[in-house]
RNA sequence: GGGGGCGUGGCGAAAUUGGUAAACGCAAGAGACUUAAAAUCUCUCGUCCUUUGGAUUUAUGGGUUCAAGUCCCUUCGCCCCCACCA
């Protein structure tokens, strides 16, 4: 093992100014704080256990900003709590028998002293975690209040059940058709669940985009694209034989003429209706819901059934389509009943060729008719003409679209409709560990708000989970109650909220975290948000993040918030990666299991065997390719750690996590110690004013100095932290090169380029910078410190470096004065001795000179 | 299937947004110190050649331009999101 005596005591001096940090309550901010302020949020984390390398990676880079800003003279909130409610404290539960709540606290301890080991600038005053009643109960009011404003509502559904996890999941938490989390495939199931209204402010949640300027383009196209806006029609089909209308959702009414069916989704009720007085109809519903719809190998092929229902297409009374129940409609989408147009819908021509119905040409590029046979014309544009559609022939695509509409709307059988993708969020769980939601169900009064008074319904502790099914339900006593409102029995609502309920609003609580009255006090509130800038991983792109835009939007029409948008700045960290191991029986093995031989070759540890390499893959527990943190800063020490996570990838890439790249930052902060620590010139005491003379190189290290700082800040603001890495280092590089003379102002200038990397450091650094502040002779703490000041006169250039170039190849450089004249400029560079041999007395054809830039001589 | 993004040395990357490609670092090699190793320090380090110099290079082929890693088109490869959304 590495030999640590010699080397910088990253253990001892970070425990000493983590110290010194809390003892000062140095990052301890008031609201109302004079100074303008920022708050900087990382998302909070599950307190599953211990830290992981994603936590370091997201901590760091919040923290970087926060001590940034706090530098640079804001009011700097950066709070940390905890997501405490949620299923794995539910499953620990069941595989330990501990009680999720006791679970749940001792992982925060141990994360509390994990995260402060890594000396992170938090508040932690304002520390707050979400199974606690002091906070959901404020949950629980806000419930009552989304009700009482309608944007909250009951409805029997058809919901997506994860089998394995036993509840049910929102439409955001299903991906490729299994559980987020379980990873089971999820099953439809009829339920009564509770819903907020999302959709109602899918329009402004849309819009909202647009002001989002400082978001990472995908997350806002994603959210774009789950949201899903969409122009069309809502149509009436009337059927035939029956006093019943079918309406239909379709975005290219224009292909009216050319349907050949209608289908209605398995779920729709009309399929309903008609499998009671029809068994095979009701076999087929119930085979396509065990399958389900997403599974991506079905998609191609299309299973209908003909209700024998005929419906008449409302611009021709002779033109009478078939209705089919199809598996590949899907109930929740428009009105869950489409017409199919196979000529120009692929779905529908598929579906056409399967169940023999005809294929009508509607549209042409070009006057001539193409053939329709395996392939739909479904890419016309707005030009194209129409074709075999009576009163449209002749029409381009556009004008037959608005025609057909205003004709439905006149006509009183349709009319112009937006659609959206999105759908309403369903917040019940059937799970014990989550907010109760405070609802009484009465067999006279039907459903009662718990009135404010009675709030917080807090968990019952003693729950069994020896029984499937949700603990609350089963439990003898809880649910059993009195209606508020006739005072009969009753019994409570034994759902709890979707998880993602305590992370929508966690932000706005930081502001006034020990409010008892409110969640938040205007206040406070006011003054502290938006969070100017958020940070987490991209996988909470449409989750968390559109819930959290929906949330503050509905806070606000409830009046607990003046604002609509939670989140100004948002930036989305990259993964952490890890080459994979297996053994020869192919299970996975922990880095720490392997080892690497001087041949390259991969083996296990112990035993000497071979292992197979996999590719790196973001670390997960599953797949044991996991470094500990905690061994980490044992090993090196937060600062290391820390910088690290900020070197040479920019943080919304993915990084691939190697031994031998923390080894070299390691060296580096040592090399950085030792030349504070023992400078090669003599420094002048610390404050000594400036010297009236330099040298010249004492003067090439002063503007040196002053370009990295100006360099630095540009980088930071744009969380560039790789390059403002590589500036500093670049900067150390330069004051280790320095000649050990005492010639005018040397010292004086070493000592300022030391102090300016110390502080420049410091947000990346903060334990080794305090250190070496302190070891420079100050007496003040450098978390006391202001940003390090600019002095312009020294990052003005006078001369410039242009390159010179004989037909786009660089041919030399010259020196010149900036902004020098061109007459001048082109002299010296047709001077440069490489030009004129190049040239050989031939005379250009021209020369290009771009000011400071380049100067290129065309031949 | 639809949408979006990316491709730069052995590796992580940078490139003033169309203007000196490869900053900063990792790995590697050579040397110094050492009995030796580690650590540390110094030097070399895209590729090729006829090496005080020259040619060439940003997945691929073409185009625009005085000038292209950057803009446009072709092909190849990789990644992400949505996925029967009417």
């Amino acid at each position: 093992m590495r030999d640590l005596n010699r080397h910088y005591n990253a253990c001892e001096t970070e425990a000493k100014w983590q110290a010194v940090w809390e003892r000062r309550q140095s990052f301890h901010v008031c609201n109302g704080d004079p100074r303008q302020k920022y708050y900087v949020l990382e998302m909070f984390p599950y307190p599953s256990g211990k830290i992981h390398i994603g936590h370091v990676r997201n901590y760091t880079l919040g923290d970087v900003i926060a001590r940034y800003k706090r530098a640079c003279g804001y009011a700097v909130l950066h709070p940390m709590g905890w997501d405490a409610f949620g299923l794995p404290a539910e499953n620990a539960a069941i595989e330990h028998s501990v009680h999720p709540a006791k679970w749940i606290q001792e992982n925060i301890t141990v994360m509390r002293t994990q995260l402060k080991s890594m000396g992170l600038s938090f508040d932690w005053s304002r520390e707050i975690t979400t199974c606690e009643p002091s906070y959901y109960y404020h949950e629980q009011k806000m419930f009552l209040d989304f009700l009482d404003a309608g944007l909250v509502y009951r409805k029997e559904s058809w919901v997506n059940w994860d089998p394995v996890e036993h509840t049910v999941l929102a439409n955001e938490q299903v991906i490729d058709g299994c559980g987020w989390r379980s990873g089971a495939f999820v099953e439809k199931r009829l339920l009564n669940q509770w819903f907020l209204k999302i959709t109602a402010f899918a329009e402004d949640l849309l819009e909202g985009l647009d002001n989002l300027g400082a978001w990472p383009e995908n997350v806002l196209l994603m959210q774009k694209k789950w949201i899903g806006r969409s122009e069309g029609l809502c149509l009436f089909f009337d059927l035939i034989d029956r006093n019943d209308r079918l309406e239909i959702y379709t975005t290219r009414p224009e292909t009216i003429f050319g349907a050949s069916f209608c289908a209605i989704a398995i779920n729709h009720p009309l399929a309903s209706e008609l499998a009671k007085n029809n068994f095979n109809l009701y076999k087929f519903i119930v085979e396509c819901n065990r399958n389900g719809t997403s599974e991506a190998t079905l998609k191609f092929d299309k299973k209908g059934f003909d209700t024998g229902l005929k419906v008449r297409n409302p611009l021709a009374d002779d033109h009478e389509l078939p209705v089919y129940i199809a598996d590949f409609v899907i109930m929740d989408y428009g009105t869950g009943a489409i017409f199919g147009c196979p000529a120009h819908d692929q779905r529908d021509l598929d579906f056409a060729r399967k169940y023999n119905l005809p294929v009508k040409q509607v549209i042409t590029p070009n006057a001539n008719n193409i053939i329709i046979c395996t392939e739909a014309y479904e890419d016309y544009n707005e030009n194209d003409l129409m074709i075999n559609s009576e009163l449209l022939n002749g029409l381009t695509v556009g004008v037959a679209k608005n025609l057909v509409i205003n004709l439905m709307e006149s006509k009183g059988v349709g009319r112009r409709k937006v659609n959206y993708r999105l759908r309403d969020w369903g917040i019940s769980r059937q799970r014990y560990w989550g907010c109760p939601i405070p609802i009484i169900h009465c067999s006279s009064c039907g459903v009662v708000p718990v009135p404010v008074k009675d709030l917080p319904i807090t968990l019952p502790e003693d729950v069994n989970f020896d029984k499937p099914g949700n603990p609350l339900d089963i439990h003898p006593s809880w649910k059993h109650t009195i209606c508020p409102k006739c005072g009969a029995s009753a019994k409570r609502e034994t759902d709890t909220f979707d998880t993602f309920f305590e992370s929508s609003w966690y932000f706005a609580r930081f502001c006034s975290p020990k409010e008892t009255e409110c969640g938040f006090t205007h206040s406070a509130t006011d003054y502290w948000l938006p969070v100017d800038q958020y940070i987490g991983g991209i996988e909470h792109a449409v989750l968390h993040l559109l819930y959290s835009r929906f949330f503050t939007r509905a806070l606000k029409i409830c009046g607990y918030l003046n604002i609509k948008e939670p989140f100004v700045g948002l930036l989305t960290q990259g993964m952490i990666c890890h080459e994979t191991y297996k053994d020869v029986d192919g299970h996975w093995m922990f880095p720490t299991d392997v080892k690497r031989q001087h041949d390259g070759v991969i083996v296990e540890r112990n035993s000497g065997r071979s292992v197979i390499l996999g590719r790196s893959e973001k670390m997960s527990k599953s797949k044991k390719n996991i470094i500990d943190p905690a061994d980490i800063i044992a090993t090196f020490g937060a600062d290391t750690a820390r910088l690290f996570m900020l070197s040479d990838s920019p943080p919304e890439r993915d990084i691939d996590w190697t031994t031998v790249g923390i080894d070299g930052i390691f060296r580096y902060v040592n090399r950085l110690w030792r030349m504070v620590i023992n400078p090669s010139i003599e420094l002048p005491p610390p404050n000594t004013k400036i010297p009236d003379v330099f040298c010249d190189e004492a003067k090439k290290i002063r503007q040196c100095t002053h370009k990295t700082i100006d360099l630095v800040n540009k980088d930071l603001n744009k969380f560039h932290f790789n390059k403002a890495v590589a500036h500093i280092r670049e900067l150390s590089n330069v004051l280790s090169g320095m000649s050990n003379t005492n010639d005018d102002g040397t010292g004086w200038a070493l000592r300022e380029g030391l102090e300016t990397i110390v502080r420049l450091f410091n947000p990346m650094m903060p334990h080794l910078s305090e250190e070496l502040w302190s070891a420079l002779g100050h007496d003040q703490l450098l978390v006391d410190n202001t940003w390090p000041e600019i002095e312009q006169e020294l990052i003005i250039e006078n001369n410039v470096t242009l390159a010179v170039q004989i037909n786009g190849k660089l041919k030399g450089t010259i020196e010149i004065t900036k902004d020098a004249d061109i007459k001048i400029i082109k002299e010296k560079a047709m001077a440069i001795p490489k030009v004129v041999t190049f040239l050989n007395c031939k005379v250009p054809n021209k020369i290009i000179v771009v000011p400071n830039r380049i100067v290129n001589i065309v031949l």
